[in-house]
DNA sequence: TATGAATGAGATTTCATTCAT
DNA sequence: GATGAATGAAATCTCATTCAT
């Protein structure tokens, strides 16, 4: 009766399912684009009968639905550890730079890149993942909401400036970040050190959003 | 035998296979996913019997990939035109915002986010694409080639710094015009007003990139 | 194991059994096709497990033959019923005609209409009923048994034609009550006002197999 | 685009779309039931690809209704063409028990009783037929009204009484009809030789409802 | 006894590609 | 060159049945 809904918390998803999830997500990793997966190939993947998958999804696209709002779930908990343990700006953007190096694991269907793609799309399976990110509690965990929130708890701290438009601010914050993803995933014909850039992005987020330049990284 | 390449001259394209570009555009412009897009919609829509289409072309792919190196040639001209009307860096900046603010023709598939979207997959029809484009002379269309090129040109007019790695200036470059497109096109839930956005990112840009900081806007 | 044949009389039927029966009773009721309805359906309509039906019947057939027999056996003792209750022929006209008319209960899947439905098919399931009815006891149920018994009964007791074949009788008073049942039915296009047709109708059975004409109406 | 609608005339209906008549033609005369015949069953017979089915019709439903709807204007013209060779009340009577008694031609899968079993059924395949057939001109082609159609023109001759609801009449004819279909195929356990039933049926039907009873047969 | 999760065979439908015209 | 009818492989989805609990 697809029951799933892509919102139970990892202990509450089924077994059957979570398989479902890591299949979906070892899918993405390997690159098959996200609208042409089919059923087969993912219930094979998890080892499971065609007919299982059914049992708890109504159809294909809910099943890649719910799969990546689970992991966009996992990647929201990871960041929302990260700024519990580090409260000051410049602390959690440094964080947040580490976090984006290593971040590749591929069990994450929607780390990084991946997620660059699927916001910047408005067809196939991305759209519908869009239209649910729009209901509560997902909307919180839309990158730019999480760049508010950020932004917002450094001004309270009085760390960064209160003179530019917050939309500017998000913007910005936000284009440093997919600039420094699509560095660490060598996106396009980028063929860039993430090394060699990481530095000078670090320091230009804080020359441009803080009242006063971080310390040196 | 599929003798199109997607590399000819628009002068040169034949009739039926700009029909078939056309029919490509439009239906990406209409947010179906490029994946999904289907022969028969793809001849229906360019008025042309399906038979036909393999006239010009091997496969399926073959269409959207044509069309879309088609289109992003076009792209890459229109460009062209404007960095050779304009010789200063900031002048150049203020033309390429000026194009991505209006830049939302529905005939060009590939402008805007819908490039970035393309450029950030490594799936499907993205896949093909990116791989035509590391051939010469597509190469240098890509986003990252323009902008390095820009910025080249700038530092020749000692307009822009010289003491910053070029990776990273490219990375910071394209990642603020991303950022703008995606405003532009109020991508993901980033709602914002373009014309707020503006004024902030042409200065922060200048500020960031050149020697002296540019004139107001 | 299998052991329900559909011939255990109401009181023996196990409880679940029974849901089952009344489960396809409404389907069937609600115009769902026989051939069509699926074990799910009818388990989810009976609030039982769906491995229980398979406790009780071999296979989905089964619930579905034994089902029908078990109405029709309902429906055969409330005609026995009415024939114990009145002996002269013609008042057992009227008696049955009286039933056809009200005998729509929903929770009766094989009553008027259906019934000839079932009769008439020699495909899927009603073939298995077929079959079925043509072991004893059932095959006294059939309504041209029935109708021959009456007819019989009406000769004994001086009431009924006795120089007419009695194939040709029994065809006749079935096809009388068939087309009653198709008028209280609406059946086809058929739009009559059954209250319009039964006074000649019931006349016209008396006039056709009756010794002398019965009393009016 | 599934432009067939089954009221094609037999010289416009397609090749392919004829061999696919036949096949579904064919099943339901071997007794398959209507609800359960697969695309596949039906292509396989016909001899063409599974594809091509989809090519003329939208669904699998629209082939059955459809091939049944071309049968269904087949025994109508028949019938037509028997109305028109014979005038008389009387001989039109004669001539249509005698196309029921050899109608059985296994290429007409609504002869007979099985238009009768279409005819009483509401759900399925039939229900749709059922509605197709209110249609233009195709309510023209119901058995109830082509027995209106048949005892209008017997009135006007001055062969059919006036004195009776035609509602009745209809009744009556049609009942008698579907009596001698189940004679003939000798449906249910309605095990009768219909030579022996049919003379006593003809005169019946004249007895009831002309002005003076027919000649003998 | 009762259950319902699990399954895979099979159903409907789509679609890239071919080929006769 | 242009076409679209024909096709069958493959996709999505259903469902009768089994079986561990």
């Amino acid at each position: 009766m697809g029951k799933i809904t892509g919102l139970e918390r990892p202990q509450d998803v089924p077994a059957k399912v979570m398989l479902l999830y890591e299949a979906v997500a070892h899918l993405i990793a390997e690159d098959v684009d996200m609208n042409s997966i089919s059923v087969a190939t993912i219930t094979e993947k998890a080892g499971i009968g065609k007919g299982t998958a059914y049992e708890y999804f109504d159809s294909k696209d809910d099943i890649l639905v719910c799969a990546i709002i689970f992991y966009v779930q996992q990647l929201y908990e990871k960041v929302e550890g990260l700024l519990t343990s580090e409260v000051t700006f410049a602390g959690r953007m440094k964080l947040l730079l580490d976090e984006m190096e290593k971040g590749q694991g591929c069990d994450r269907c929607c780390s990084g890149t991946r997620y660059v793609h699927i916001i910047t799309d408005r067809s196939g399976i991305s759209r519908l993942v869009a239209q649910k990110m729009q209901e509560e509690p997902l909307r919180d965990y839309l990158p730019d909401a999480v760049c508010e929130r950020i932004l917002r708890e450094g001004i309270a701290r009085g760390e960064v400036r209160e003179d530019l438009p917050m939309e500017y601010m998000i913007c910005t914050l936000f284009s440093k970040f997919m600039a420094y993803l699509m560095c660490v995933n060598s996106v396009g014909s980028l063929k860039m050190y993430p090394e060699k850039v990481r530095p000078y992005l670090y320091r230009s987020i804080l020359k441009e959003l803080c009242v006063r330049e971080g310390e040196e990284l």
